[in-house]
DNA sequence: GATGAATGAGACTTCATTCAT
DNA sequence: TATGAATGAAGTCTCATTCAT
């Protein structure tokens, strides 16, 4: 009857275990808000879990894909590249923030083959942009005495972690968020004269 | 009979959180592992979520202790301070990781009073860091083009983190996890050559 | 497959909560008694509080349709209305005593709007019989010199009480009673000679 | 080092098993209204119930020794001592209404040998009552075409009604709803003209 | 495609009570 | 006299899930 009725019921759960939190949504308050019952919902997902990995699933394919479109931009430098990614980094927590929210909150309740393959997605991530990082450290772009593999934590939790704080609509932009971001991380917050 | 059940009981509680989740780690979890009765824990707790924010309150007033202690140092640059409240996050980590985990990750469970002033400490921790930046600036320590609000977010988002992969016994100390960090914020990542 | 299962548990919840009291007869002796789980009961009702509130609707239902039904009596003298109700009171203690120990035993444990609907429903009994007794006295069939809200409150009170002590297949039958209680309303305990 | 703790338990329990019943008002309501520990509670009494059974004790002792006062006057009529009985009843309601209400609400919640002598006790009351009727027949005051026993159950059943609706301080006083169910009782609310 | 009835395990919590001190 | 710590049973209720239709 209803043509799009799985993606009702992924994108009223997305609102709902961002508010409420994955544990404390249960599948009645799902389908009440959508006005079907429970034997609709086990029709279309097997379980809650599975529920949660197609919503992660859905958000971190869509982050890999955006990525990669970056990465692959020819004519660009590295520091363009991690410019870029930055960007779309925070411009997904604006635009899919409760998406966002429930990636990195609730991986918890994954289990099994599911876990294993959206871990695999997440390291994929940020080993993409650790490369990029290293790549610029060996065009000469970047120093090459910061580790890599730290440069990229410390780039990511500083983006991701605005999922707990950015609001749409705020008195930050995405892009002017971004820009600071960027900024910081190029040429640190020293004064000029400090560091030469 | 035993002096520290309340103590014994928040101390297994926060690795069963930390390892299950709030929600899924049940009062039965909490008091088989310790050989009480669930009457034992509601004689210490008026509930669940009474335990969660007394675990949070610990944790985040050991932090601002420590971070008033680093503030509070006479005869210290806002550079050296900086890196001292980095050093201490990390370490928090390092030494309280479940601790923090929970405080990260389970805020969503607390409710009422207890989350607003849990959120006010919260909130106070940041707006301390931003002071240190907006001091540092005056001193001309710092640049004065970089919005310090969003210095703070981004260095505790870095910080922060760590919580979602920081294994104590790793490869890498807290220390020097924290030093890198630091000299990135301070300095940034690009060449020297890129700079002056 | 059972078609029926909500007057299942409403039938033996009644007989329950007769002989244990509403408080201490529990959700488990229910489904005990019945061979089903609790899961079941929650189907049907939310709670025991809406359980109990639905026990005192049907009574109290029943009784203002039969009571309805003496008052639209056409060609019926007001004291053969008043006759009609008394007996009709017993009549319910006999045929549904449990519901009616429990009507006047368990109000205690509703609240909310289903506590207003019940009282008004209760109210609206009683000042039904008040009525009666209002028209009996302006058709001259009753004395005018005692107050009618009172004499109401007399009636029923006496009628109510019998739920404390009549037993069905007792020596005296629920007629007999009717027509005893009848007879001193109507004409009092005095002899003759007293009254003229 | 109190007193009368005793008689505060009691008391402060009268009151909370009047607004709460006996089943939801909790040993931890009652020593916390008083300030006191749960020890305190079984120190001087073995039970709940047993709180109950001296409340319910209490309560029919005194009205037992009202009534036998009324009933051992001499020189009054036994329509006069009737007429005693119901005042003293109404009376017990208006200032005892919360031990009233216990009284006659929750039996159910004695047991055994206290069960059995709070039964005797309430047994004897009314038989004092039907004892009253008798002798009033015999002395020619009463028809002797109405039973005893059955008048006995109606007078009290309207008497102990005003437990249901009886507000202290509302328009009608004790005494003049006391005087009006006598009159009722004894007359009847036929009009003269019908009665001879 | 979707429903309604039922399950059964387990959740949090409260309670009357005990007992050493 | 009174307390504080602990018990253990039981309470109400929610939940994810199943399955015949």
């Amino acid at each position: 009857m209803e043509p799009f009725m799985k993606e009702k019921i992924m994108k009223h759960s997305i609102t709902l275990f961002e508010s409420k939190g994955f544990s404390e949504a249960s599948i009645r308050d799902i389908v009440n808000t959508l006005g079907v019952t429970k034997g609709t919902f086990y029709y279309y997902f097997s379980s809650k879990e599975e529920l949660l990995t197609q919503i992660q699933l859905q958000y971190i394919d869509y982050m890999l894909e955006e990525q990669q479109r970056i990465i692959e931009q020819p004519d660009r430098t590295w520091k363009e590249k991690l410019s870029g990614i930055i960007l779309m980094t925070i411009q997904a927590i604006e635009g899919r923030g409760s998406s966002a929210r429930i990636f990195f909150r609730e991986l918890l309740h994954i289990s099994g083959d599911s876990l294993a393959a959206i871990k695999q997605k997440r390291d994929r991530f940020r080993l993409n942009v650790q490369s990029v990082i290293e790549q610029g450290i060996e065009s000469g772009e970047f120093r090459d005495d910061l580790p890599p593999e730290m440069v990229a934590f410390s780039v990511l939790g500083a983006c991701n972690w605005c999922y707990t704080w950015f609001k749409k609509g705020g008195s930050l932009s995405d892009t002017e968020v971004a820009a600071v971001y960027t900024e910081m991380f190029l040429n640190g917050i020293n004064t000029i004269g400090n560091k030469c």
